[in-house]
DNA sequence: TAGCAAAAGTGCTATAGTCCACATTTCCAC
DNA sequence: GTGGAAATGTGGACTATAGCACTTTTGCTA
C-alpha cells in the first residue's frame, strides 16, 4: 500500500476523471440526489456532514462543501449552521415549464391531441419574428386540438424552424408530447419560456372546435420556448378554455 | 515592515473583521456591485480576474472565486472560461411582484385609483379562506377602479385582516400604492404572491365601470400576497381589461 | 437535583497553493 | 504574408489545513 497520501489522492482523481470526466463534487451530488429520489432518504433526514462526505468520497472538505452548497441552491437540501444538512421538504414547482401533456398529468388527466394541420409554411412573419428568424423563413407549422377526459380543452398552433428539425413532421405528434420528441429525438435541452397571456373571445371556428358558445372568453397564451443556451426553439399560440384551465404562477418581490 | 506574509494576511483579516464583521468575499462583492451600480462599470465591461481580485483585496484565490461565483449566481456578472468575467446586461425582471402602480410606472403610465368601497366586512368567507383566516373573520375590504391615461383599466377588490391593520381605512388608498402603505407605514416585508389567472366575461356592472361592452373578455386574477415569512397578508381579486393588459411571465424547465 | 461549563459536532470563512481546460495573442518558420 | 505552435491569461476543480460561530450533548460541580 502506498503511504503517500497526496499521491493517493492524485491517483484517485485520475482514475475517477479519465473515464467519467465528471467533477468530484458533481459525483457526490448525484450520489445524494439518487438516495433522495430512490426514497432511501426522506424529507427531514440528515445528509452526511461535510466532514463525513469528505471522508466517504475521499475528497477534501472544500470539495464536499461545494457539493452540499450546490444542492442547497437547487433546493434539495437545507443547511443549518451548528446543526447539519437535511433533505428539504418537496417543493411545489411554480413557474415550471411543462408540456401540455405534463401539465395534464400533474392534474391526473391524460392529454390527447388531434392534428388538424401539419405542413411547412413560409409566410407567417409574426411567428418567424417570435423565433428571431427572417420574415419569410420556412417554418414547420402544426395545429393540434388538445383534449382530455373526452373533451376538447385547447387549440394550439406550434411553429419551429424547418431547417433545424428535419423529419419532425413524420413524428407521432398526435400521440407523443412535442417536448419529449424535441428532448429525446433531437437532443434539444429546453431552458425557459416567455409567455404573454391575455383574454380573448372565441371566434366561430375555435368555438366549434372547442365545443363552446361563440364569443366565450378564452385564455390566449403566446409562448416562446428557448433552449438552455437562450436560442428560440418553438413558438406556441394557444387558446385555452377558461372553464377548464387555471394558470397558476408565483411572483417574488 | 513585516516580512511574514502569513502574519500580514491574518492581521488584515482581523482589522477588517472586528469592526465590520462582513466576510471578505462579501466586501469584494459589494465593491464590484458598487462599481456597476454607479455606472463606473457598464454591461460587457470586464471585471478583474480571480487572480487580480485576489491581489487587489489581499485575499486568496478561493476567496476571490467565491465572490465572483456568488455574483454570477445573482446574475450580475457572466463568467466565461478562458476569457474572463464580464458585467452582465441588465435583465428584465420576470415574475416580479409589483403593485399596480409600479407595473404602470414600468410602462411609463401613471396609475390612479377611485375608491368605490372601503369598509370592514365579516361574511366574505372565500376571501377569509384565501387569507387562511376563519370564515367570518373581520376583513378590511376595499374596491378600487384603477385608471391610467384617463381611461379605466381595471377593477380590483382587496381584502386584509382587519385586526392586523388598524387605521388602514383612513390611509390615502386612492392616491398611494397599497404596497407602499403596507411596506412603509406598517413595516410589512412583502415576499411573494401566488396568482390564479383565467378569462371571464364582463358582467353589466363591470362593463359599465370599465367602459367596455357587456360580455367582453377580461383577465381575472386572484392574487394572494404573502410576507417574506410566508404569512398571507392580502387577497386581491382583479378584473383587467384585456385590451390594456398583457400578463408576461417566464417559466423554467 | 439543578445549573452551568466544557466538549463535540456542524456549517462558514479563509489560506496558499496545484493542475487542467479553454481562448486569445504572439511570434516564428515556411 | 500565412499557418500553426507556443506563450499567456482566464475560469474550473481540487488539496490540505486552520480557525470561527453556532448548537446540542455531556458531564461535572455546587
Amino acid at each position: 500500500m502506498a503511504t503517500n497520501k497526496k499521491w493517493l489522492a492524485s491517483a484517485d482523481r485520475l482514475t475517477a476523471r479519465i473515464p467519467s470526466a465528471v467533477p468530484a463534487y458533481q459525483r457526490i451530488q448525484s450520489a445524494i440526489r439518487k438516495r433522495i429520489d430512490s426514497g432511501q432518504l426522506h424529507p427531514g433526514d440528515p445528509v452526511p456532514s461535510e466532514r463525513d462526505l469528505a471522508k466517504i468520497h475521499h475528497v477534501s472538505l472544500m470539495t464536499a462543501r461545494h457539493a452540499l452548497a450546490s444542492l442547497e441552491r437547487e433546493g434539495l437540501v437545507e443547511r443549518r449552521r451548528g446543526i447539519g444538512t437535511f433533505v428539504a421538504p418537496p417543493k411545489i414547482h411554480f413557474n415550471k415549464l411543462m408540456s401540455y401533456t405534463e401539465q395534464m398529468a400533474a392534474r391526473s388527466l391524460t392529454a390527447g391531441a388531434k392534428v388538424l394541420f401539419a405542413k411547412i409554411v413560409d409566410s407567417e412573419n409574426e411567428a418567424a419574428a417570435r423565433l428571431s428568424l427572417p420574415p419569410t423563413s420556412s417554418l414547420l407549422k402544426f395545429e393540434r386540438l388538445r383534449h382530455a377526459a373526452g373533451e376538447p380543452f385547447a387549440l394550439e398552433t406550434c411553429y419551429l424552424n424547418a431547417a433545424e428539425f428535419p423529419g419532425l413532421l413524420d413524428a407521432p405528434i398526435g400521440r407523443v408530447s412535442l417536448f419529449a420528441i424535441l428532448e429525446r429525438d433531437f437532443h434539444v435541452e429546453l431552458g425557459y419560456a416567455d409567455e404573454e397571456v391575455d383574454a380573448t373571445a372565441a371566434d366561430p371556428r375555435i368555438a366549434e372546435l372547442l365545443a363552446i358558445p361563440r364569443r366565450e372568453p378564452l385564455l390566449r397564451i403566446r409562448q416562446v420556448i428557448y433552449s438552455a443556451k437562450g436560442k428560440a426553439i418553438l413558438y406556441v399560440l394557444g387558446f385555452y378554455r377558461s372553464d377548464r384551465h387555471n394558470l397558476v404562477i408565483r411572483r417574488f418581490r
